[in-house]
RNA sequence: GGCGGCAUAGCCAAGUGGUAAGGCAGAGCUCUGCAAAAGCUUUAUUCAUCGGUUCGAUUCCGAUUGCCGCCUCCA
């Protein structure tokens, strides 16, 4: 039985889906504004595992994924180089698929932009307008807290004790609301502003929060399956979405909140005035295979602190290697006819602890474990020649299910040596008949500095590269 | 000031009221002309510290210390 904590309760909850086994399921993108930096890619890698793994299990999953594509920091990019909002973040979005691709994360079903579902916004904000939830303050639009006794049932935050700008962060809204707490649903700017969208209720752009109810709720619906993000977005992100949501259908709006925790640096937090902020294109530049990032970032459960460090991202290489390496050889390996019940047995055994452990909450470290341990079964079996060809298909079929999840295997390119590369490798092997280890070793080192690594095993020469 | 989370080997990290998964790094052996790869074995009498509950605690409770986060637009 698949099982979540669900943020909303704060505890384990059945995986039981509104309709049948249709899953909708909606994660908080990027903000398009700059290049992505791998505390999101964490965010997003977890999403991306969170729907193949829905999917493993044979629900038919709706995956959004909204981009924003404005905000203040856009706004005030755009402004300052003179350009419109659209050329400020269309490279930021190319960019944004291209690292998603890089680090193997699945596209999400739809991926709506916030500058295309303004009036889909100006609707919702109507229907607060007309039921009393929002209310106008200097031609300024603001969701009217006390309308909505629920708030803070996500976050549980109790507004009695806290500090007014605890945070240090200033409010920069200079209106008079009715309430500190209430947010900006419509924020009045100037006729001149570009950044703006005409509404019955004056010209102005959204909030930041409006974006997320508007769309998540026109491709899933007013209440729908899933809906996860970054910790960090708990509130007051998605406590502001609950209050606009709900407050306008009256309705349940996500029956499942997932949050993922925060990575580190170091053991330390993440931020620019640190130094320690780096976009998935920093450390692809500084030669780590994307997968490697993929492995690491999910290799710690999505709802515990990853340290991420170099070091750790050098044992994260060298452990898909290894798997990448043990899928090939296994392909490659001579095998005699016939079929070995025990170890299948034991194989789809490791499968059973996989799903285990995703099952509940997607404990994908213990996930992890299992496959490792697979991989030293078939090992062994390999060396003691108890493989058989039939067992074959069965663990690849079954490292295929793994990997349907995981995506660390790669893809299963054939790759053509050159000609002349396969001419040295035939001449080594001549040299080695003759025992010519001198000419023999020359040609292992050229090879390698073309990035060629051989290996001699019992099946015959082996290559890859580098 | 209010609230929450975490502290496990050199590093990352799972986990449980009954005696510590997995990965990386390290060591030894097997294999090899030598390598590489792989396999096998090995690396925490111990889970921040101090108390308490218990037949028994790393796991429950309390305190202390340290780190991380939230308290209005940061994944």
């Amino acid at each position: 039985m698949l099982r979540f904590h669900n943020t909303l309760s704060n505890q384990l909850e059945d995986f039981h889906p509104l309709n049948g086994n249709e899953v909708k399921m909606y994660i908080c993108g990027p903000t398009v504004w700059n290049f992505a930096h791998i505390g999101n890619f964490r965010s997003f890698t977890f999403g991306d595992i969170l729907a193949r793994y829905l999917r493993y299990k044979g629900y038919r999953v709706t995956h959004v994924m909204n981009l924003t594509d404005v905000d203040d920091r856009i706004i005030n990019e755009s402004a300052k180089k003179n350009i419109s909002i659209d050329e400020m973040t269309a490279p930021f979005i190319t960019a944004f698929w291209e690292d998603m691709d890089a680090i193997g994360n699945l596209r999400p079903d739809i991926a709506p932009r916030a500058t295309e579902h303004v009036a889909e916004m100006i609707e919702i904000i109507q229907t607060l307008l007309d039921n009393g939830k929002a209310y106008e303050s200097d031609g300024s639009i603001y969701f009217r807290i006390t309308a909505f006794p629920e708030y803070g049932k996500l976050s549980k935050i109790k507004f009695e004790g806290n500090k007014v700008g605890g945070s240090e962060r200033i409010d920069t809204d200079k209106y008079e609301k009715e309430d500190a707490r209430d947010f900006a649903l419509w924020k009045l700017v100037d006729k001149s502003d570009p950044a703006g969208w005409d509404a019955p209720f004056g010209y102005g752009r959204p909030g930041w929060h409006i974006e997320c109810s508007a769309m998540s709720m026109k491709y899933l619906g007013e209440t729908f399956d899933i809906h996860a993000g970054g910790i960090d977005l708990q509130f007051p992100h998605h406590e502001n979405e609950i209050a606009q949501s709900e407050g306008a259908t009256g309705k349940l709006f996500a029956k499942y909140w997932l949050h993922g925790e925060f990575l580190k640096i170091d053991n330390e937090k993440m931020s620019k005035s640190l130094g320690n902020e780096f976009t998935l294109r920093d450390i692809i530049g500084r030669g780590f295979k994307p997968l490697a990032i993929r492995y690491l970032l999910f290799s710690v459960p999505y709802d515990k602190q990853l340290n991420f460090t170099f070091e750790n991202l050098k044992g994260a290489e060298s452990t898909i290697d290894r798997l990448q390496d043990f899928k090939k050889r296994l392909q490659e390996a001579h095998l005699t006819d016939g079929i070995n019940t025990d170890l299948q047995e034991k194989v789809r055994g490791f499968l059973n602890d996989f799903e285990e452990a995703m099952d509940d909450n997607l404990n994908t470290s213990v996930a992890l474990a299992s496959l490792h341990n697979l991989v030293r079964e078939v090992n062994t079996a390999l060396a003691h020649e108890t493989v058989l060809t039939e067992d074959r298909s069965e663990i690849l079929h079954i490292i295929d299910k793994y990997d349907s999840v995981f995506g660390i295997f790669g893809e299963a390119k054939e790759e053509i040596l050159d000609a002349e590369i396969e001419k040295l490798i035939e001449e080594r092997q001549e040299a080695r008949r003759n025992r010519n280890f001198g000419r023999s070793d020359e040609i292992r080192d050229l090879l390698a500095e073309k990035g060629i690594i051989l290996e001699d095993t019992k099946d015959g020469v082996r290559w890859k590269r580098k």
